[in-house]
DNA sequence: ATAAAAAAGTGTTATAAAGTGCGTTAAAAG
DNA sequence: CTTTTAACGCACTTTATAACACTTTTTTAT
């Protein structure tokens, strides 16, 4: 289980590179891929182990892409996903895109805050984290949405 | 599994191609045939694999047509529906018809967003798909559609 | 009906940009 | 002080795209 707050550099390439303390974790549960996507509700971004986005994925594309509600979610969620080979026993770098950086509000060359929840990563520019984490709101927020049921039982 | 967005160019020819990111999930799935066509729901393109596209349109065709939405629902997809022979060892560049086009919203050598979204892509008008995805609604978008039972359990 | 012209479709190549890999330096931990 | 980890820089590789050339189909005019 990956746990804890990061503060790391993310190269002129836009690549960062997890934590050498993730390694056995990583290792054990034997991931070559990680994903990153859109958060559906924040200005930041998640992580996927390869195995655990396979099970998300599949679920959320099977549901009925004729409600509204799913479908923005599936183009949220599936549409900007990027699929990374990773190796567990290298430099564990990840590459993120320029259309995910601009949507978590990542500058250039500048510093990313990578938090593990256990299964899955959240990456937030760190001036939105500490915002969030005093309880500050931030403008892209949303509340109140009705869910569909075939979509209260999942978790992103 | 085909994850994820791109912004691509489409040449004056209208082609365009696919990522090379995709080719091994091209390959794997062993692919020789694309099918694009009209989303029934906005002014945007479906681009199916030639596997996905056979189960998709047999079990379409198959419907009750008396039942309008049905109907409308075949003639859209089924009815515009354009195959493609595709190499995925090649150049994996697809042709997009006039028609398709102009459904689109597609002028000439623009550029387009190409949205993995796992078993298939969509193909969107640029200004279209930032608008979608902050929130802006398009004058095409059909809200409150009752599905017939026969629907319910597919996704498009 | 035939030939010429135009349009549409297919394929190739060159080049700039984006992405990847790896060695070195700097910093932190033991 | 030694070892491990993170950050940086550079070189190499791959990819995307525009420009061009060629083929096939369609249209137009004689």
């Amino acid at each position: 289980m990956m746990f804890g707050f990061n503060n790391i550099s993310i190269d002129k390439k836009s690549r960062f590179s997890f934590p050498a303390k993730y390694r056995d974790a990583f290792i054990n549960s034997s991931e070559n891929q990680i994903v990153i996507t859109k958060d559906p509700q924040y200005p930041a971004l998640k992580v996927y182990l390869g195995s655990e986005w396979d099970q998300i994925s599949t679920k959320l594309s099977s549901l009925q892409g004729l409600d509204p509600i799913v479908r923005n979610l599936q183009w949220t969620i599936l549409g900007n996903a990027s699929v990374c080979d990773f190796e567990p026993n290298g430099r564990m770098q990840v590459l993120i895109s320029a259309d995910l950086k601009k949507y978590a509000q990542i500058e250039e060359a500048n510093r990313i805050c990578l938090i593990g929840m256990g299964n899955k990563f959240e990456i937030w520019n760190q001036e939105n984290w500490e915002q969030r984490q005093t309880g500050g709101s931030l403008a892209t927020e949303i509340l109140d949405i009705v869910l569909p049921e075939s979509i209260k039982d999942m978790s992103f």
